[in-house]
DNA sequence: TCTGGGGTCCTAGGACCC
DNA sequence: TCTGGGGTCCTAGGACCC
């Protein structure tokens, strides 16, 4: 049997990069990205790497840094980070067949390269492939190549902090001296799937290095740990425990939640904001063709303030399996109000659709009601349609009309244009 | 003053059954 | 004082990922 090969391509900084082939003034300067409410760095530049800026730090701790060194801050654009990664992604699907691809995360994908072995060189092939983003779509991205996918994620690991890689590093051919002597002085926190706790207690085992967790014991860890981490170590060497996913599986939950931009104290404008957030969850149910059974819905004041924190949670089971809009925010309104205590400054709020099957799978009870099932459908299409013409949210719920200041409305005070997205965003030529 | 959001998987422990 | 054993299913919470 042929020894499988996996490769990972992701794209460098990939919301920088992404902001980046819209505006050249971003160029050879620091930049950043934002998480949602303008809250964390979620993305930056090499440049702002070199600052000293870390991932996930609170944008008011680093203001110092971004007067004087004049870095350029960005709201998350995630319309236009979503429409690059599809176009990414398109890009890959051409290189490999329709099951060797298997999309990881916006800006990650997998490709099984087994049967493209044959080729004279797997490292040049690679550079083909980056090559091919870069020139198409603008976007800088790093191959990591070996024979798992936990392999693969190391290489690209190691093609991103060697420059000497330029961008491709194929463990698969590459001189096994070279890589045990990098992974010899790589952390073991880099490893997928070894994060923050479990690089600690691995430390106090004297596995430090990526190379000491390879010539580990792999049935001990195992015990000691979890079979997750056995896996770990034999795909580190060479053995595929991992599958490639090349069919995205059905979603178990949809979360929809967010942080407020002001702090919230009346019942009436959480109950606007879940109203919101309901909206964004059952379109994203229906769109996946789902249904769902129960609602977790939850409201919370600022984490961080521990001596007030509150947070309250829970469930609303429904009679039967739906994807009716109307009558899944009926059951979070009825949540909030269960959970609802005056008095908080509340900071964030969310809902969670529970017990989800696919549409297929369902069997109708006695009391199924066909008619208004197929009437809620047309109306969650037109929906849908309209608000994808005319722009989001154009039709909305009943208490989402309501036209006083909103509070919880996210701060999003940096955000390119909708430059994919917005025909009156489209980018003029002069 | 200001700290993201959306997921998956595994494990332990309790309830329940025969 | 001493109180079976083995199995399944469910849930909450932790850890991890991007």
């Amino acid at each position: 049997m042929k020894q499988r090969v996996f490769a990972l391509v992701d794209v460098n900084n990939c919301y920088v990069s992404c902001e980046r082939v819209f505006d050249p003034k971003l160029h050879q300067r620091p930049v950043v990205v934002l998480s949602n409410n303008d809250g964390c760095v979620v993305s930056r530049s090499k440049e702002a790497k070199a600052l000293g800026i870390k991932m996930a730090v609170p944008l008011f701790q680093i203001q110092h840094l971004i007067r004087q060194h004049h870095v350029a801050v960005l709201s998350s654009n995630y319309a236009l980070y979503a429409e690059m990664s599809r176009r990414f992604m398109n890009i890959l699907a051409d290189f490999v067949g329709p099951n060797e691809q298997e999309i990881y995360s916006i800006d990650e994908c997998f490709l099984e390269l087994t049967d493209h072995q044959h080729r004279e060189n797997l490292s040049s092939y690679a550079r083909q492939i980056l090559k091919t983003v870069q020139t198409w779509l603008g976007l800088p991205c790093c191959i990591g190549i070996g024979y798992s996918k936990t392999q693969a994620k190391m290489a690209n690991h190691l093609a991103k902090t060697h420059a000497a890689f330029d961008g491709v590093c194929n463990m698969v051919d590459e001189d096994p001296c070279v890589i045990e002597g990098l992974l010899a002085h790589t952390d073991v926190g880099e490893v997928w799937g070894v994060g923050r706790k479990l690089q600690k207690r691995l430390e106090q085992m004297q596995i430090c290095s990526v190379m000491d967790l390879v010539e580990a014991d792999d049935k001990r860890l195992g015990q000691h740990f979890s079979v997750m981490l056995e896996n770990t170590v034999r795909e580190l060497r060479g053995i595929s425990c991992i599958e490639l996913e090349h069919q995205v599986p059905d979603k178990q939950h949809i979360i929809s939640s967010r942080s407020f931009g002001q702090p919230v104290k009346d019942l009436q404008n959480l109950s606007e904001a879940l109203t919101q957030f309901t909206q964004r969850a059952v379109e994203r149910l229906y769109a996946q063709r789902l249904l769902c059974k129960s609602i977790g819905v939850s409201i919370r004041t600022n984490r961080f303030q521990d001596a007030e924190y509150f947070h309250s949670y829970t469930i609303v089971h429904l009679r039967d399996y739906t994807d009716n809009l109307l009558e899944i925010n009926k059951a979070v309104q009825y949540g909030l109000k269960c959970i609802f205590k005056v008095g908080h400054s509340y900071k964030k709020a969310g809902i969670t659709l529970l017990d989800v099957i696919p549409r297929q799978q369902y069997v109708p009870d006695l009391f199924f009601d066909a008619q208004s099932t197929i009437k809620n459908q047309k109306l969650l299409d037109i929906l849908i349609q309209i608000n994808k013409e005319h722009g989001k949210d154009r039709i909305v719920l009943a208490p989402l009309t309501n036209k006083q200041p909103r509070p919880w409305k996210m701060n999003q005070a940096h955000k390119s244009p909708s430059y994919l997205t917005q025909w009156a965003d489209v980018l003029r030529v002069q």
